[in-house]
DNA sequence: CATGAATGAGTTTTCATTCAT
DNA sequence: CATGAATGAAAACTCATTCAT
């Protein structure tokens, strides 16, 4: 089928760009960059994107969502905010703010700023990730004793923290690899739980 | 005097390149977009500077200096936990996230991944700026009675959280403008009292 | 019959070659372009043809070809020099000069100087125009007493001019659509009788 | 003076511009060509001009001004009608419709219709042109005794009509070059002269 | 007959940098 | 100090054409 070698080039291109947008940064990934990288002839990129940065926008925009995806589905698999939340640090201690994924997280950030097209799908994703953080805090957070609307309320502002601390350590880490992601877990802990409501 | 002109040339182009930093990107900046801004010729921004990105630099570190040790100092200068809080709260919420100085934050951040000499000294600065966060949050903790070295530790934990929350929260907001500060007040305020320690 | 299927095919290639040469101008006709608009897939344009501009040169011509037949015939059927010209203004002026026949009419005179092929072809159809012209003039214009020759030759250059006309006031209307096509008729009139020959 | 350097570059691409149009066509004239031709190296074009069109814009407009201004000029130094007519026959004769003026002429005419900046302009040295022909007409055409009004518009129409007659004639005689120019003399004195008013 | 993926040469355009003035 | 013209390398993008299916 011609039809599927298309879908396999178009995986390829989309691979590649994710890894160049880590490597190269968003505007400093080129056409041939691509091409070369997923093993194609140069007009092949704008054979089946019309542009470069089309191509960047759906690259990261799926790779963002798999990981806020992946990232929210684990967490809800934990049954205590303790053992997610240490979960959750791990994961942030296995990225040292200068891979690739980091970059590219924070790259797109930036992009989505100047495209409207992107704002708008990386929004999307972002908020979902919170909403499903603020869920997961309700759940596990029964030393909560508010209102249902006051305990939604509350979670979904930590849920907005944890997720900024999660973005905001990842540029802090790239700066200064040396933070002791580990020591953050207390704070956090006391962060996320209700006993201090405002 | 002929040393005051190129003074003043050299102060332009700085301010020329910090504003556009935030409104084209890192990358995004030209030579002669600097220019015109700046009011001057095209040739001038090499006669002063080796480079476009040394001017980017020079900006760049200059501003990210100067906001971060402003911050550092109001904060300073609250003698309590809370007002510091709500103030520094009330800076994030000046910012939508999608303003010059956020992007041009963010942007400073990622050129550093490439750029050593730059990467240097944002580095310098922003542990200096949590350094002396972590002396404020010590000052202001009364209720944390750990040990002098403990106490130190865990008030660098909660400094580098508080940075991670600010730059987290720039993302955040550039992405969602919807995101309300003020219901963070709460939380912060636990993650940073020393009564939830490890 | 799968002979009929091809037929049709090059039918919708031609139709679709006509529209877009008035449409995006002879260089602006791309091969997708002419695929998209007939409904097939690209490669079926170099399948029919052996290259784009063949497809042009065989669209315009058949087009031109059909467009001054058709003049030629309409205006053979006027008995009268006043009722004849009078419909031809009539056709003059229901093209602006910017409608898709107007243009192709001059992208293909221009086209023609650079193909010889199209120029041989297109220079046929024009004579011929003339010649049909010529002979109608010498009909209807019953107030010419010359020798034969020197009617014949009076009435060329007349058709001349005639075709020179239409061909002009396609140019003219195009930049100024408020040319008042009906005032032109006295002047005309004047200038196909035969009363003030050289 | 560095200033002078620019203004004699502009002009040689300027020329460059004007040759080529008539050389390879207004869509055929390529960056290289243009600086080949001028002399310069290819970055020089997009210095001086924003794109490749506004340099045929500006040059092709500056050569239809001139050129036709020039024409109305010298038909206006001609004190009777069939002096200026053999005049102007002379000069359509120098021209066989395949040389770089008439192609430009035309090549022009038909860009206008695609760039609304260059159809404006354009638009504006034709208009003048056929004014001037128009007021000429009336100034030689003593034995047309209509009311003031009337022969103004009765020579405006045969201006419009002389005017489409050249353009015409440049088409007509790049497909054959066979025409015979000096014929039409006769037809075109009674086209011009009054006495067949409508 | 028809498809659509792929190619690669060609295009316009951008731009940091150099340099004569 | 400052200018702005010029350079040339590299970018994105276009597109006729080829070809395996």
């Amino acid at each position: 089928m011609i039809r599927e070698q298309g879908r396999e080039t178009r995986r390829r291109l989309l691979e590649a760009a994710v890894t160049l947008i880590g490597e190269a940064g968003w505007n400093g990934v080129t056409t041939r960059m691509v091409a070369e990288r997923a093993g194609v002839a140069p007009g092949v990129v704008h054979y089946h994107y019309a542009s470069v940065t089309d191509l960047l926008v759906a690259a990261s925009c799926a790779f963002a969502e798999r990981l806020l995806d992946e990232l929210a589905r684990h967490l809800a698999a934990h049954p205590d905010l303790d053992g997610g939340l240490t979960w959750l640090l791990g994961q942030v201690a296995a990225y040292d703010g200068a891979d690739p994924a980091s970059l590219l997280m924070t790259e797109t950030y930036l992009a989505a700023q100047r495209l409207p097209d992107l704002h708008g799908r990386l929004r999307g994703t972002v908020v979902r990730f919170r909403r499903e953080v603020s869920t997961w805090l309700q759940v596990v957070g029964r030393e909560a004793p508010e209102t249902d609307a006051g305990a939604a309320a509350a979670a979904d502002a930590r849920a907005v923290l944890l997720a900024a601390v999660v973005d905001g350590l990842v540029l802090q880490r790239g700066l200064d690899p040396g933070v002791d992601v580990a020591a953050l877990a207390g704070p956090l802990r006391a962060m996320l739980r209700g006993e201090n409501a405002p």
